[in-house]
DNA sequence: TGGGAATGATAGTATTACTATTCTTTTAAG
DNA sequence: CTTAAAAGAATAGTAATACTATCATTCCCA
């Protein structure tokens, strides 16, 4: 049995560490399953207090309002992603060779499993999909962002990009290529389930999968002129 | 003096065609410059109602709900985007140039020109960057796409998806290559705004252009493996 | 045992999203 | 003209949401 860990996400995304509590940990456990379920908009405080037979202000004392709790679990998200992301490149030494795992790991749908105790990795990764821009596309991203809440995604999208240089230092848009691979990441598998025809890539059958489709625009695109 | 030229959107994106009327007219045209201002979060009926000096019921008269009133710009959007891109391709006949002029007007940002009346076209633009991933992250999306809601995006898309396979018939992701491109010409004008450690783009100033970028991807992608 | 901090519950408020109903104007027929 | 039907817009709601001020309880250390 793997050993449970535990990840770092900045102070300033709650109120209170959910992860002090019996209470925080449910607050945390049922938000995610809540927002699966419901989707971000239909998803209120008043719902999951109800559900963890807790009242609305007790929810408040961890997470300041929800578009906080959703950016604390995109944060989790993102370090979580750059620890599995390590690890599957940790003994690795070939740049090419290791660039190939780090993008394996970002464009592969997660499945359930319980390394984590208390969390639905299945349902987050879902919520990650649907909902994560949500935490950057609003009128508050430059506050938040002075605050450095969005450290973790600049930290993981820096990591690859480094990998990305490292296999070709010419290549002018390292950063910007990450980004892109990530959020399509996202997209394609939601336009694979919502809005089929904006994508080759299949939900839940055979065909070509998001990681062939990313892991080819990647490489092409670092390839050096030849 | 060009034209103005009247795109059309699909019917049941509105109750009441909003072109019909003076009143439907500043609908569309004061709703663009609020989204603008506020963001869709914080963008509400009763406040545009104000505005133009009207009552909230008139506004529901038009649109559903204010979800349907950011699909209809946004498909509005994606039809003027196509013709647009038609405008600017429709003499060339070489496969690649005229991919390379549809890249050209996909990814370039939109400035204010008085070819349509009473449409803040930059205003538009900031908020297609901002809010239009929003008309389809939502619960409704799979009912709103039977409806066929989202015509005009995958019109779009299938496009300029045509214009690769002419390219190169090999290519075996054309519609996620371009739905990835779209999305993230915005996403890097996004970015580099708000959250300029996730991308090379520069905002506001000389430096890498997201046009560079993606058409550089684009080509690089499709390219016949030599 | 008693005072303060931490936690939680009660009961609000302002705003939002939306609607049922009424009022007014326009139009069109007799 | 007159009047009746239809269309358009305004009034005045409601239920739900996002949050908060206040009060009550428990716990811990002195």
């Amino acid at each position: 049995m793997t050993q449970p860990i535990r990840l770092q996400v900045d102070e300033k995304l709650h109120l209170k560490d959910p992860t002090s509590t019996e209470l925080g940990q449910s607050v945390v456990e049922q938000a995610i399953l809540m927002l699966d379920e419901l989707g971000y908009e239909a998803f209120t405080f008043r719902k999951l207090a109800e559900r963890i037979g807790t009242t609305e202000p007790s929810v408040y004392r961890y997470f300041k309002n929800k578009q906080r709790l959703l950016l604390y679990l995109t944060s989790w998200y993102w370090s979580w992603m750059e620890y599995r992301l390590l690890l599957a490149t940790v003994n690795v030494v070939p740049a090419e060779a290791r660039l190939r795992l780090a993008l394996a790991e970002l464009t592969r749908p997660i499945v359930a499993d319980d390394t984590l105790p208390r969390i639905d990795e299945a349902a987050l990764y879902r919520v990650v999909v649907a909902d994560s821009s949500k935490s950057y596309l609003h009128r508050d991203v430059d506050a938040e962002n002075r605050e450095g809440l969005f450290r973790s995604y600049k930290r993981l999208c820096r990591t690859v990009a480094d990998m990305i240089t490292e296999v070709n230092p010419g290549y002018r848009f390292p950063l910007a290529l990450v980004s892109t691979v990530v959020e399509s990441s996202h997209m394609q598998k939601y336009f694979a389930e919502h809005l089929p025809r904006l994508t080759e890539v299949k939900h839940g059958q055979a065909g070509p999968s998001t990681s062939e489709f990313l892991t080819d625009l990647v490489f092409r695109a670092i390839a050096p002129a030849s």
